[in-house]
DNA sequence: TTCACATTTCATTTTTTCTTGAAAAGATTG
DNA sequence: CAATCTTTTCAAGAAAAAATGAAATGTGAA
């Protein structure tokens, strides 16, 4: 029995690019699972992983197109994860003579991963953290005492944390960058 | 013109909920999406960082009644952050004699959330990825000489940068546990 | 033990995020 | 500069994640 439910169009197109696409070495699929599952740590999509994880066991430098046909995902996806993947310094692009196409490789340093994350997503919300504390405090100035030490005292362990965290990040970033 | 649309329902619901409930104040909103936007690169709802922050800011201990009524949110979604919230020790319930409900107080140690991130996202993921390193390793020495240099070289290189996570990692727990 | 209240669970609905692919824009070649 | 190939964009669709609330389960008082 044939059973055809309404999600079947997008079902079948993926199994047809799948079908005539070259299927993936298991080496291919280690690394792409790998950093799939790493690059979902900084709320990547599962795309931007696929890609990232083809180039970084491939010996050649690979063209959008062909990103496309092995892991079977579609030209936006691979536009927009190539793109983003670019601006983070995680890949390159390089000249190859005579070919039309942009050829992409890995960059090594995985490091970026990490500094990207910390300083574009957690240093800012550090940053307004800090900012909100000090709007917060003049509030609970007018509270009365017995409303206010409790959380007084709870604000006052955020800013030495938030304090501490500010001190430890960027020595984490050189460390990390070495 | 009042305009029905199929969402209507669920708004309804939630504006009503909203409508005879006490305000949040000032305070409470600002602590709130604190901690909303700090819990999300945790990669937490929405819903957690609201009770966590209504907590942080309250003086007195709150039962799953008041979570909700204040928030607006939902029984499941209360009783669900606050399962997790416990779990992860970032609140715990207080003895109130004569109280049959549970009471909530927001833990003041913060540093629970980044390091039970640490270890229960981070260093797991990075033993995975060893895991994955040793098998790829097996599978390359198989191709040709050609193919395997260059991403020889990376894969050194995430080893490399692996091996001084680990090394970082605990180091950084114990800074953050201070 | 029963009853009333409190909490958890989970199928369903809603919301958000990601992916798709057609169309637009940008490049390159002859 | 026309024709063709490549890449980007974005509205619409699909998938994933979160929220809802009714029913099930747990709990304590009488």
């Amino acid at each position: 029995m044939l059973i055809i439910w309404k999600e079947m169009p997008a079902f079948a197109e993926k199994i047809e690019r799948c079908a005539n696409s070259p299927t993936l070495s298991p080496l291919e699929i280690e690394s792409i699972e790998m950093f799939i599952n790493f690059l979902r740590l900084l709320g990547w999509p599962k795309s931007v992983g696929e890609i990232y994880g083809l180039l970084f066991v491939s010996s050649q430098p690979l063209a959008m197109d062909d990103i496309m046909t092995r892991t079977g995902m579609s030209l936006g996806a691979a536009s927009q994860g190539l793109k983003l993947l670019r601006e983070f310094g995680a890949v390159r692009t390089v000249y190859l003579p005579g070919a039309r196409k942009d050829h992409y490789v890995a960059s090594g340093e995985l490091s970026r991963f990490a500094t990207s994350y910390i300083e574009e997503e957690l240093m800012p919300r550090m940053r307004t953290a800090q900012e909100r504390i000090k709007r917060m405090e003049k509030m609970m100035a007018d509270l009365p005492e017995t409303e206010r030490q409790l959380p007084a005292e709870r604000m006052d362990r955020l800013k030495y944390w938030l304090g501490k965290g500010q001190k430890v990040v960027p020595w984490l970033v050189r460390f990390l960058k070495l």
